[in-house]
RNA sequence: GCGGUCGUGGUCUAGUGGCUAGGACACGACCCUGCCACGGUCGUAGCCCGGGUUCAAAUCCCGGCGACCGCACCA
């Protein structure tokens, strides 16, 4: 499946629409459909019930998308969201002015004005890298979007749509930590939307304008970096496929390696930043992601942001591009100290012991790109086999839990299917279906990853049962209808095996 | 943003200056149908948008929008 197909696909099954597709479309934006947004809903849920619900350390946030601009300033993102770009006049070839200067000379360029840019190029006589040509002028390209806050649009009024959802956490940590009585160690989730004004969106939702995160910043005590509470030996001997920084630079693949190695191989920062990829990691595994098309790659010195000590990434092998679904970065204390500095307000906690603030270290951030992990299991799950096409997503996943047939649209039989269709709406998602042949529904419920379909038959009006039919396997079994709502929950949550339906 | 290729119903496509724009799949109605994309009849629906050339444009030219590939960019 290439990209093309995987977007086809996706507007057939009404999973992901072009934004704007009637007025010829806007890049960079997309629109989930009917199924699209209920497996997206249920991944967020998912996520969110593991990571948030059933967890006492970590507690939810949902910030603004527009903040005070100051937020961003303090961030960094106001400097280093905006680059300075050069063109050439002849080649018309376009360069990060910054760069061609670090390049250069070996100095950072990373602080200098436009104007300290302009005169470098001068001074120097800095050329065009690949003709020669001359250079315009640096310009700024700042990938946030702008907004005005009022109507009226000044240089005053100028504010961002957020372009990552991990600030809202630091600018609400004091508030959240008072609110929640949440002590070190504890983290903070939030998903939501974020913003950025690529240059050249592409790839379908793998690089577009408007994204959704899903995201935990964990923060510790600076002096208990490294004493996760949570490790166990089965998450120690639980292994994952690596590849690591050194086997990148000596061009070598990924290999399997337990989070013991990762740990005492001092591969990765913390035991804290081992436990939550490890968390991840598996939360793909146990939604049912092929083992063999995940890795963990660790991030080359060169790539790593400007604040973070250690960065993993989740990559998924996509039959085209666009790997990377998670980050997990240990970003220190810098967030918190770069926000008490920028507010003058102080972000530390108390510790009694010292008698004194120690500012928290963000020891894991786990983000996760919500369309991307969709991709992930949209792709993972579509299989195409003897001669049919099915989505083998997870069930708890699957937009729709169960659909109802009546096997013929005669005799009563759609009056019964349609009474145990009633019987079975308030608890579970499903939906009723009598248009064309039993083997079309069948096969339409395949297609957008329905896992069961319960058909009704001339039996059902004898003695009260109805088929079962298993979307992966297209085994059927024949079960009493009053007990579908138990079986399917049984089903969807695992606790129930479709083979041994039949047994009793 | 630059260069290249491209844009025909929901999807895949035939059509290279003159057709009532054709087909397949999908979708809908009816018929048929006692379990896996059956068959039949009928139907809805299309030349990306805007200019231009021409007696005549889906077709040629220009611009825009969008997609793909390469370059650049991707804290």
């Amino acid at each position: 499946m290439n990209l093309d197909e995987l977007t086809s696909f996706c507007k057939r099954a009404g999973i992901v629409f072009k934004n704007s597709e009637m007025y010829g479309g806007l890049s960079g934006f997309w629109d989930y459909g009917p199924v699209g947004v209920q497996i997206k809903k249920n991944m967020m849920d998912l996520w969110w019930e593991d990571f948030v619900e059933r967890r006492d350390d970590v507690v939810g946030l949902d910030g603004a998308i527009i903040s005070s601009p100051d937020i961003w300033k303090a961030s960094g993102h106001v400097d280093s969201f905006s680059d300075p770009l050069v063109d050439c006049k002849k080649c018309k070839n376009r360069f990060r002015a910054d760069h061609l200067i670090e390049d250069r000379f070996e100095i950072s360029a990373e602080e200098m004005s436009l104007k300290e840019i302009d005169g470098m190029i001068a001074e120097k006589d800095l050329k065009c890298p690949r003709c020669g040509g001359e250079l315009t002028e640096a310009r700024e390209f700042n990938l946030m979007f702008e907004t005005n806050l009022g109507p009226v649009k000044s240089d005053e009024n100028r504010a961002y749509l957020r372009p990552e959802t991990a600030q809202l956490i630091f600018a609400n940590f004091k508030q959240i930590k008072e609110s929640s009585r949440q002590k070190l160690p504890f983290g903070i989730a939030q998903m939501g939307k974020a913003f950025r004004n690529e240059v050249s969106p592409r790839n379908f939702v793998f690089r577009s304008r408007e994204f959704e995160q899903m995201e935990i910043e964990y923060f510790v005590h600076p002096d208990r970096r490294d004493n996760c509470p949570y490790m166990t030996e089965d998450i120690l001997d639980y292994e994952m496929q690596v590849l690591t920084a050194e086997n990148q630079k000596n061009e070598r693949g990924h290999e399997k390696m337990s989070v013991r190695e990762l740990v005492s191989g001092g591969y990765m920062e913390t035991e804290w930043l081992a436990y939550w990829i490890y968390q991840h990691y598996n939360w793909f595994i146990e939604l049912g992601v092929d083992p063999k098309k995940i890795r963990l790659r660790e991030h080359m010195e060169n790539e790593m942001a400007h604040y973070a000590r250690s960065c993993y990434d989740i990559e998924y092998k996509f039959p085209f591009g666009g790997d990377e679904v998670y980050g997990n970065a240990d970003r220190g204390d810098f967030d918190l100290r770069s926000h008490s500095e920028a507010s003058g307000k102080n972000l530390g906690v108390y510790d009694q012991d010292l008698g004194e603030h120690v500012i928290p270290h963000v020891v894991s951030e786990p983000s996760q790109g919500v369309d991307r992990s969709l991709m992930v299991f949209i792709v993972d799950a579509y299989t195409e086999e003897d001669g049919r096409t099915f989505l083998a997503l997870d069930p708890r996943l699957s937009p729709v839990k169960c659909r109802i047939f009546p096997l013929m649209t005669k005799d009563g039989l759609d009056d019964v299917a349609r009474d145990i269709y009633d019987g079975l709406k308030n608890t579970l998602n499903v939906e009723y279906d009598e248009r064309g042949s039993i083997g079309k529904r069948y096969a339409r419920a395949d297609e957008v990853g329905v896992p069961y379909c319960v058909t009704v038959d001339y039996d059902t009006v004898e003695d009260g049962t109805v088929t079962i039919r298993d979307r992966d396997s297209t085994d059927q079994v024949r079960i009493d209808s009053s007990d579908l709502i138990e079986v399917i929950d049984g089903l969807i949550d695992g606790d129930v095996c479709f083979d041994e339906l039949g047994a009793d």
